[in-house]
DNA sequence: GGCCGCATGTAACACGTTACATGATTGG
DNA sequence: CCAATCATGTAACGTGTTACATGCGGCC
């Protein structure tokens, strides 16, 4: 009855939402995934998978004709319901709380560089992110094309983030440049 | 030689900022920081120092006259240049990408929620957020007034990024709501 | 039939977390 | 002087990562 991980949050909402699925689905979501928060690696998600079932939030049956016997995954009522609790409020803090950033992480000690190394730290980075904000406005614009709500909201959400992370630069540059 | 991880490169700074210290000095900086990476516990701490030492990136001497024994860690060269070698670009892909984000990995499964319950969803993280804000705000204003320029950088870096998480999340019970 | 990619795992590993143990120091 | 806190660790644990192993299916 161990409180679950976002991932294991997560697989359930890829179940709840793709319908009984297999394992491979479930991953094949978080490798598409243009935000990703895990890798979709195999060794995540078959564990987390068994996991979940043995707590009776996903129960599997059989594929029909699949040689292999490769399981076909359900939502339960209590996974369900695991699922809603995750996502009705208060959400804890840490959820709320500011996320690290490893940008900003190295602010921290970036007097360690030369005043020349330092403004070619802020032109680099600057440009890479100038980059990363192209992409994401890109891939914005894609999933927004495709009618998808949900992507293109989480789609807004990275670019947001990313153009917080700019200007912020762009003070710090001012500030320490 | 295996690469180092953000915790231990956060780890090298400490020292070269803090000058010769203990693990426990070290400790309490990741502890006081106001938006923490890490928790900043002992065995994390402990571990990535010894570490460190043992591939020769700080260097020990015993602290005179201090019965325990307890070490004093320097800075070698070879650990200012891994430390400088991690703040000169290119940054690794992984930090100039967008970080993740619960509120946003929630959202993505908003749907199981009943109309209501979503904006109830809604206004509770948004009134959370404002009172980070206001947190941050605060803490940001504290380490103004503290001429703590480095500091202030970070508080402003975890300020703006609620900001936007904030205003992302207006938009997306605009949308969504 | 042979090869390649799909699908399903498992194994070893790394790292940070909590919880625990223990000695030194200090305050009341 | 006794308790509380400081300081230094260690142990067990969980979780996600990469890398590996293997079997099936479709394609040429």
């Amino acid at each position: 009855m161990a409180d679950l991980t976002d991932l294991e949050h997560a697989v359930l909402g890829v179940v709840w939402r793709d319908g009984p699925c297999t394992p491979y689905a479930i991953r094949r979501h978080f490798l598409a995934s243009p935000s990703p928060s895990w890798s979709g690696s195999a060794g995540a998600i078959y564990p987390a998978v068994r996991r979940l079932e043995q707590q009776n939030f996903l129960s599997s049956s059989r594929t029909k004709g699949d040689r292999r016997g490769a399981r076909c995954y359900t939502l339960t009522a209590a996974g369900r319901a695991a699922l809603r609790a995750w996502l009705i409020p208060p959400l804890p803090p840490a959820a709320m709380a500011a996320q690290p950033d490893p940008i900003r992480t190295r602010l921290f000690f970036l007097n360690v560089l030369a005043s020349t190394e330092r403004r070619r730290f802020f032109s680099e980075v600057e440009r890479g992110l100038v980059e990363r904000l192209a992409l994401e406005r890109a891939s914005w614009e894609a999933a927004r094309r495709e009618d998808d709500a949900i992507e293109t909201l989480a789609a807004r959400g990275a670019l947001l983030q990313t153009r917080a992370r700019l200007a912020w630069l762009r003070e710090a540059r001012n500030e320490l440049g």
